[in-house]
Formats: structure tokens, C-alpha cells, sequence
DNA sequence: GTGAAGGGCCAC
DNA sequence: AAACGTGGCCCTTCAC
């Protein structure tokens, strides 16, 4: 097995390996890289591993006074990677492109992404873990021996065992992608891969863009919070301990208002009838007649603010970059939409105060599109109800259109509580909500929740069946599919009521977001390639809304084009509902 | 001291 | 009788 690989330290044999690799449909593709983050570290070791060879290329004998995305003799490489051919597959690609991104400065085309795949046929399994050793094991019967990863990339000389490990890494690629594609076909699952991996590149350029973040805004707007949340605890602090300390001998105990078990014992000795939980809808009830438990929700809420959204989310912002480079996880929830964490940039509170300290950079500006309703949209779409299509055809505002048509009244006549009404039962059904928790949200009784829900689904008999089936295959098939393929098991013992339950409500709604986040995904790839030659970058996506940064020159043309893109994507997805894209162009988030 | 679990709450 | 879907983060509590 040694010398399998060949290593390459000098120009003229990169561009004989670059020539054969050219040649190649599908390589193996992986880096070696001195830290996690590309701005922290040096691209190390790039390897690409085809038919007949696998090359290992040390960057560091490439080095030189200019930087490596400067120097012309790594352009043939960046050739093969920019190609939409060869096929690079690689193990969460998104990490390697970041660093070709940043360090050779080409995107990487032509991505097949392994960990995508696995994550994708596991179907929402839990318990699967998507690491390489894992997915090689699982689908190829190897070990793969990762002890290396960890090892020193930095050395001048690296070991044989270092560089055979990093040959191996890329060596194995395209074996397990044939496995994958295999599972893929075999699953109806080619066309969401595709997706998937045509949002690789997107994403990887968007974590490293960053969205810019003003710190000096935000710590004012913070010591704003603080002084109000010092005010409300020492008021909370009084009203609570006045109870404590008629049964408490040994003085006025310091309550600890963040602990949810003291408060409530607190609460209980003023005489609130609290039940099993202390959490604001449950108080809620109880705030006119306790003022206590109006200043417990009041602080917090400012407590949430500063512990969350405080000073510590300003060491998220990169000293050399100014702004925030939150993590994606392109297959963040089972239904294909993204998570965000270190910072979660996909929670930032609505109020003004927070969202305007995201904001385009002097001389720049942010472009800010939405889909309006789009799971609504896509319910409309599956459930062909033509009635509720007919409220986005016809309908200025889409709930009082749907107010007008449950309650029998016209548009003009829709009073705000049915308006109010129609826009919590629109949202609720695509959670799959019952009349307890309908009653619960409005302060209906359940007899009259029930008697609404009813008229709704009167109203809507096509979304009432389309919802009812699929809630039934969920248990007879255990599977639920999105537009693109998507895949998502069911789980759960048939004698739990109460799992039956949720498996329903769970494959009434995964298709419907599940289809949203096909939708988002195939617009950020459009997006990506349109954008090319304008100065627009992609800075933050929130499952139905996507930022760009440009500058102030050719905003309206990125505009544009952010449009069209999104509205491309979801037009492949819907073919009987409009699809309505709102998009600004403004200095700042907030607007 | 560390880490898992649970309560609570932010977003869409 | 009932629990309305998907996440991540912070804090307390409790076990090791």
C-alpha cells in the first residue's frame, strides 16, 4: 500500500497531475488543514484522488511572498476544482471548499457531498452518526483510521503515516460515493441530492462572508436592558421575599429568580395557583390578578435578552473581519432546513433595537427578500384545495381572505378578531393543531374551538383531507416524502396513543416545511451563480428569507436578481399557487 | 469540576 | 386526558 499516492511539491508536476485529473468524471477530494477556521490557519495539504492516481499536494512548497490565491502556478488546480467536472466528492465538502474559498480563492464546482448523502438516507434517524468512520463503516464495511486528523500539519517535514492518511482520506471517496448513489437511486432520493449539493458552495461562501454586526449599537441598546433588568429584579425581589419571610424564621432569603423551582415555591406561597410548570403561558393566566407574576414575565423576558442577546454575543464578531460567522448546518433539522449556532443567527429577537445593528457596511447596502406564506402556499399546492388557492389568487391579505371565506362575510367586513382567528388557524394547521391547544391560544372553549376548527376544515375540504391522509400514511407507510424527495421516517410504537399522535402531526407538517427548505436551498444555488459578476454576497438565510450585501451601486440589479432567483426555485415546486417573493432594499435589518 | 437533563424562550 | 412542527442557547439542578 505505501506509495500509492504521489506527492507533489513543485509546479510542473501539479500540472501533469492537473491535466490527468482534468480527464477524470469523479475524484476523491479532501484537505489537510492547520486549524478549523481558514482565516485561523494554512491550507496544508490538498488531495485529489482519481481513476489511476491519487496526488497529494503540499501547499507549503508552494508558499511564497505572495499569497497562495495569488500564485499563478496553482491556476491548473484551480481549474480541476472550479470544473463542474470531475465530480469533487468529498466529507462535508463544505469544510474543504471554505478553505479553497479562502486560501486558492476559487469556488469549488461539481460537489458531491458524503455526509449530505448519508444524512439524507437515514432519513431523520437519530441514533445515525454522519462522520466519515462512521459512514465508511456503515456503507463500505471499512475502518478508517482518523487518529491522524489531529496530528501536526504545521511540520516542515510531515510523516509518511500523515501523508498515507490524508491519500487514503480522498482514495476512499469515490468508492463510497457509488455506494451512496446507489441507496440514493434506490430511495428516489437523486433529485433532493442535487439539491443538496448545489447549495454546498453557497453556504461555505456565506459562512466565510459573514454577516457585519455593530457592536457599538448593540452594547448601548444592551446597557439600556441591563439597567431595566437590575430595576425589575430588586421589584420582583421584594414582592417575592414578603411572602418568603413569614415562613421563613431565619430572615429574608435572597430568592434566585432564575431558578424555576424557587420561583415557583415562591409564587405558591403568595397564593398562585400554579400547576406543574412555571412557564409564561402558563402564568399568563394569573398576571392581572398577581402583579408578581407580571414582573416575573417582565424580567424574564429582559433576562432571556441579556443572557442570550447581551455582551457575550459580541465575541462573535472576528477582530479581522468586524462581523459574524455563524455555523450552518445545511441538514440542520430532518426536514432539510438549516440550523445555526456559535451564534444561532436565525433567533435574533424581531425588535428593532436588535435587528438594526445588523448592517451593511459604510457604502454598502443589505437586500432583504422573503417568501410570503410559502408553507401556506405549499399546502395549498398539495392539498389542491381551491378554495384556499383561491385566497392567494384573489386575497390582498391572505388571512383576511380566509377570514372572509370561514366566517361567510366579505373582505371589507372581516372584523380584526376574525381576521386575528383566520391567522392562528392558518398557522396552526400546519403544525397539525387540535381544538385544546386552539382554545388554549384564543380563550375560545373547547366547544367553541372545535366549532371553529370545524368551519375552517368546512370551509377547506380538500385541506382537510389532504392533512387527514397524511397523517394515515405516516402510519401505514411509516414515510413521508417533500417535493424533491426528501425522506422522512416514522418511528414509534403503534400502541402509543400518544406517539401515533405525534407521527401524525409530524407527517402533517414535515412535508410542508420540508418542501420550504427545498425550496430556500435551490434558490441559494440559483442565487449563488447569478450573482457572479455583480457585488452581491450572500450574508444570512432564515428558512424563508435570504440577505445579501452589496454595494450601493448596483443594489436594484441585485435586487433583481434575488427576486428571480427565489421566485425560479419555488415556481419548480409550485405549479397551481402564485408564489409572492417581498424584497427591500435597506442600510439595516431592522426595515 | 464536568456533563447530561430539564425548564424556559428566542426564531421561522 | 392530551402535546402545535423545526431548531439552538442559557440557566439551574443533580449525578458522577
Amino acid at each position: 500500500m505505501d506509495g500509492f499516492y504521489k506527492l507533489i511539491t513543485e509546479k510542473k508536476s501539479l500540472a501533469q497531475a492537473c491535466e490527468e485529473l482534468s480527464g477524470e468524471d469523479v475524484v476523491g477530494f479532501d484537505c489537510e488543514t492547520t486549524e478549523l477556521e481558514p482565516r485561523d490557519g494554512k491550507l496544508r495539504l490538498l488531495q485529489l484522488s482519481g481513476s489511476k492516481n491519487t496526488y497529494v499536494i503540499d501547499l507549503r512548497s508552494f508558499e511564497g511572498k505572495k499569497p497562495l490565491a495569488e500564485n499563478r502556478d496553482l491556476d491548473p488546480l484551480r481549474k480541476v476544482l472550479f470544473a463542474q467536472r470531475p465530480i469533487k466528492v468529498a466529507h462535508n465538502a463544505k469544510f474543504d471548499s471554505k478553505w479553497v474559498a479562502h486560501h486558492l480563492g476559487t469556488d469549488v464546482g461539481g460537489i458531491f457531498d458524503t455526509m449530505l448523502a448519508s444524512q439524507l438516507i437515514s432519513a431523520g434517524e437519530r441514533d445515525r452518526r454522519h462522520g466519515l468512520a462512521d459512514v465508511a463503516a456503515f456503507f463500505l464495511g471499512t475502518e478508517v483510521d482518523k487518529s491522524e486528523q489531529v496530528s501536526d500539519w504545521n511540520a516542515a517535514e510531515l510523516t509518511e503515516s500523515q501523508i498515507r492518511y490524508a491519500a487514503k482520506d480522498a482514495a476512499i471517496m469515490t468508492g463510497l460515493r457509488n455506494k451512496l448513489l446507489e441507496r440514493l437511486r434506490v430511495d428516489g432520493l437523486e433529485q433532493v441530492a442535487e439539491l443538496e449539493n448545489a447549495c454546498v458552495m453557497p453556504i461555505a461562501r456565506m459562512e466565510l462572508n459573514g454577516f457585519y454586526l455593530d457592536g457599538d449599537s448593540w452594547l448601548r441598546h444592551v446597557e439600556q436592558i441591563k439597567e431595566k433588568r437590575d430595576e425589575v429584579a430588586s421589584e420582583l425581589q421584594e414582592m417575592l421575599s414578603s411572602a418568603a419571610t413569614q415562613a421563613n424564621l431565619f430572615g429574608v432569603a435572597e430568592i434566585n429568580l432564575d431558578s424555576p423551582t424557587q420561583v415557583s415555591d415562591a409564587l405558591r406561597q403568595l397564593g398562585v395557583p400554579i400547576e406543574d410548570s412555571t412557564s409564561a403561558n402558563q402564568l399568563e393566566p394569573f398576571a392581572n390578578d398577581f402583579p408578581a407574576v407580571g414582573k416575573l414575565l417582565e424580567y424574564r423576558a429582559l433576562a432571556k435578552a441579556l443572557s442570550s442577546f447581551g455582551e457575550n454575543f459580541l465575541e462573535f464578531i472576528r477582530k479581522d473581519t468586524g462581523r459574524i460567522h455563524s455555523d450552518f448546518r445545511q441538514i440542520g433539522a430532518p426536514t432539510g432546513r438549516f440550523s445555526s449556532s456559535n451564534p444561532n443567527i436565525q433567533q435574533i429577537p424581531h425588535q428593532e433595537a436588535y435587528r438594526r445593528c445588523f448592517k451593511a457596511p459604510d457604502g454598502r447596502k443589505l437586500v432583504i427578500a422573503d417568501y410570503s406564506q410559502i408553507e401556506l402556499r405549499i399546502l395549498a399546492e398539495f392539498s389542491d384545495d381551491q378554495s384556499f388557492i383561491g385566497s392567494f389568487v384573489s386575497g390582498k391579505d391572505f388571512h383576511t381572505a380566509t377570514a372572509a371565506q370561514v366566517f361567510n362575510v366579505n373582505e371589507e367586513e372581516v372584523t380584526p378578531e376574525q381576521r386575528s382567528f383566520a391567522k392562528r388557524l392558518n398557522f396552526g394547521v400546519v403544525y397539525g393543531i387540535g381544538a385544546s391547544r386552539f382554545a388554549a391560544m384564543t380563550g375560545l372553549t373547547i366547544r367553541e374551538a372545535e366549532d371553529t376548527l370545524r368551519r375552517y376544515f368546512t370551509t377547506y375540504p380538500r385541506l382537510d383531507e389532504w392533512l387527514r391522509n397524511a397523517a394515515k400514511r405516516a402510519v401505514s407507510e411509516r414515510m413521508s416524502r417533500t417535493a424533491s424527495g426528501r425522506m422522512m421516517k416514522f418511528n414509534f410504537d403503534q400502541d402509543d396513543r400518544s406517539a401515533v399522535g405525534a407521527a401524525g402531526r409530524n407527517a402533517k407538517n414535515f412535508p410542508i416545511q420540508g418542501t420550504s427548505a427545498d425550496i430556500l436551498k435551490r434558490a441559494l444555488s440559483i442565487l449563488h451563480e447569478s450573482l457572479r459578476g455583480t457585488s452581491g454576497i450572500i450574508v444570512n438565510t432564515v428558512h424563508d428569507e435570504i440577505i445579501v450585501e452589496c454595494g450601493e451601486h448596483d443594489a436594484e440589479d441585485v435586487l433583481e436578481k434575488l427576486t428571480a432567483s427565489m421566485e425560479s426555485a419555488a415556481k419548480e415546486f409550485l405549479k397551481k399557487v402564485p408564489v409572492k417573493v417581498d424584497a427591500h432594499i435597506s442600510d439595516d435589518w431592522s426595515k
